[in-house]
DNA sequence: ACAGTATATACTATTATTAGTATATATTTT
DNA sequence: AAAATATATACTAATAATAGTATATACTGT
């Protein structure tokens, strides 16, 4: 793989938010779509190019499909992350409110509606 | 500025090729239109579109122009330079096919024709 | 002032990317 | 088998990015 296949994957905000968030563990596409409020195609549309890249892969469980990511190219994208996390753009701190809206998200729809895909819900790591 | 922006402009090989240019030191527009072989249109268009985004700066030394990287996002464009140029991608290995380009152009230029901008031929490192 | 060299810009044509609407598929539940 | 939920795809419209040709500017040396 290319790199700047990579760049231009990580050149989209959306895209770049959708790494983040797999890159704390996998997610199923509604619960995606309800952390960064966006149309359910466009999330689908941009899943399903950033999978066919190899940026990601995806299991079914039940209805749920659920993406994680694979970093193909040995630690660029969890490199880069690591360092706009702590960066200081709108971009990116909108990638630390994803991670806390994804915290509070698993842990309502696991304790309180019980109803999360077993990988999604495995994450919690404590009560 | 957004992290985005300098994606985007990462993510395009050329530009790519020009950063990882700059990064070794300040150069005039004509030689890495030589080192890159690529029209001067489009040498110049880039240059200025980056420019404009506050990756480089340029300073003029006669007729020539001599660009300069800025890297505005502390760090963020020299790791990744770090990075790829010791990958293993097609991209990747270019890269290192520049440096040397480089190297080979400056010396040819300062020491041969004698006719090299004093910001560039300064950055030769000894005989 | 003129010719030469280096660089930049305006304009147009071409191609790639994104967004939206509608519809389809896959799975589970009843 | 029908309804409900989650996800994907086809198609079209809209927008952005790139490339190319021609021309302009800026500086130097004669």
């Amino acid at each position: 793989m290319e790199a700047s296949e990579i760049y231009k994957c990580i050149a989209d905000p959306q895209r770049l938010r959708i790494l983040n968030l797999l890159e704390a563990g996998p997610l199923c596409v509604c619960h995606m779509q309800e952390i960064l409020e966006v149309p359910q195609v466009k999330m689908s549309k941009q899943l399903s190019s950033m999978k066919q890249l190899g940026l990601l892969k995806a299991d079914r469980e039940g209805t749920w499909m659920i993406y994680k990511l694979v970093d193909p190219v040995e630690g660029l994208i969890t490199a880069n992350l690591c360092y706009l996390r702590q960066a200081a753009c709108a971009e990116c701190n909108q990638l630390q409110r994803d991670l806390t809206k994804r915290e509070k998200l698993i842990l309502k729809v696991t304790k309180i509606e019980n109803d999360c895909p077993q990988e999604v819900c495995q994450q919690i790591t404590c009560c």
